[in-house]
DNA sequence: ATACTTGTTGGAGTTAACTCCATGTCAAAT
DNA sequence: ATTTGACATGGAGTTAACTCCAACAAGTAT
């Protein structure tokens, strides 16, 4: 399968405008038809729903750049790809650890404000 | 305990300039003293981890806004701030089940990686 | 043939969250 | 008495990641 421009918007949820944009910062460049408009295929879906997936966990555009440059340079690459992969693996993992001790710290301070409102509640009836 | 702008940007870790931004914007107002300069305290400390914690989990400054703003309102408020919490716990959730699954995701991609090179290295000995 | 739709480019504008800077104030050190 | 250092304000500048727009091109519908 291979889509417009507008079709392939639709299909992963970005602006036709956003695509333009990623495809100048080199995330990701379509073939052209003979009219010069840009073709997505099915393997730039599968490769933008990737670049997707680690924008989700707060990689930056700079950084993915860098993956998409390695990608697009072939297999010869794919041990550096590998590599930035793990890496970004530790960011994750790092990054659940932060969280949970965030929702953790959340959790008690709601408990707190639960017991206050009900210590107030005693106090009023 | 009472602290400088610059003491306290020491001990939090943000510049004084980025304390007198989140000033501006509302989220943390410090006493003044005689001579107009901003006194920390270490409830403003408490706080402003506080704000931190939201941070870290992408709450974007306008949000923290409100809940500084009913924060500052005072006790009258605090069922109100609870329930901007539990939203945001909601949120947190949300953002942990990504995560993983993204994770989970990137497990599998990296998984793949080492099969192809363990491959390749096969065929070339 | 003309209008409409969808695309093209280059470049300007926007928003969030800082960051930097010029100019000025005051207390402390020399 | 002057220099130094930390701080004050107002406002300009920066970066990331879009978002919008004007002007043009080409295929499609009426």
């Amino acid at each position: 399968m291979s889509y417009s421009i507008g079709e392939f918007s639709q299909l992963v949820g970005l602006s036709a405008d956003t695509l333009r944009y990623y495809e100048k910062e080199n995330l990701i460049y379509p073939n052209r038809d003979k009219n010069n408009r840009r073709v997505y295929t099915d393997e730039d879906k599968s490769w933008l729903l990737f670049i997707l997936r680690l924008k989700e966990t707060a990689m930056p555009i700079k950084q993915i750049k860098t993956y998409a440059r390695l990608r697009y340079e072939g297999d010869k690459t794919s041990q550096e790809r590998m590599h930035l992969l793990l890496e970004h693996r530790k960011f994750m993992l790092e990054q659940r650890r932060t969280l949970d001790e965030n929702i953790d710290h959340l959790n008690r301070k709601i408990a707190n404000y639960q017991k206050q409102l009900n210590e107030r509640q005693g106090i009023q009836s």
